[in-house]
DNA sequence: CTACTTGCAAATGGTTTGCAGGCGC
DNA sequence: GCGCCTGCAAACCATTTGCAAGTAG
């Protein structure tokens, strides 16, 4: 078995998450990683996508019908709520937690995803 | 306006989810949709399912990693588990409700997806 | 040095769209 | 007959992979 090798790419693209609060795309990390190595690409930026989530330092965020984002793993439990009108995405924290799942027999639930959808105070105060 | 029109495509379409529980992707209703209407093509299948989900008939359901599938919006509320191991999608029934996203200030909740995931029971058993 | 990494380009897989002909109403 | 509907192929987009050259350790 190797060992991730540290190099001047993978910094760049660990570092592009250092300043952001929203997930990120393959392409945005790709657009803030190469202001420190410029000729980055993108296969890298999803090899070291991929390899970054395996190592629990990533989570990758789905959301329908839009390219995979990425955030870091260390960000408190938190769920999305994506707006029907504007499509953009909001972090949303979690106060009541552990009721949702409790329940299901057999099944070992070691992780989930939320998303809500709706709309978002911007979008409904414009109607 | 217009109005959508009967076809000989989109009944096939629409019976396809007929005898069927779980979600099914755009190839499997093509697939099924095929045995009435041979002729059909796979851009068809996919200009009903969206106008279908526009119209409430169908949900789309995402799951990370998997192509898009559809499942008919009439069948009672449920989330969805995933198997790590198997890759298998479970209908999970809810019987907690509501508590999860009561208090999301400004934020109109109109719907949410919730995914599950972790290891089966048939998983679990053959450790 | 050796094996892992990288960038490029080509391949993949799901989904969308342009277009000319077909057909519901 | 008009205007939506369909099938085909090409276009798109996100993501993956083959490969030869580069480089960390």
């Amino acid at each position: 078995m190797t060992h991730t090798r540290n190099t001047a790419q993978r910094d760049a693209i660990r570092d592009s998450f250092a300043e952001t609060e929203g997930p990120m795309s393959a392409r945005e990390v790709l657009d803030r990683a190469q202001e420190a190595v410029p000729s980055l690409g993108i296969a890298t930026v999803y090899r070291h996508l991929k390899t970054l989530s395996e190592e629990g330092w990533l989570t990758a965020v789905e959301l329908p019908g839009e390219a995979t984002r990425y955030e870091r793993a260390d960000l408190h439990h938190h769920h999305h709520f994506k707006c029907d009108e504007c499509d953009r995405v909001f972090d949303i924290p979690v106060q009541h937690h552990g009721v949702c799942h409790a329940t299901l027999e057999g099944f070992d639930v070691k992780h989930h995803e939320v998303v809500l959808y709706g709309t978002c105070p911007e979008c409904t105060d414009e109607e």
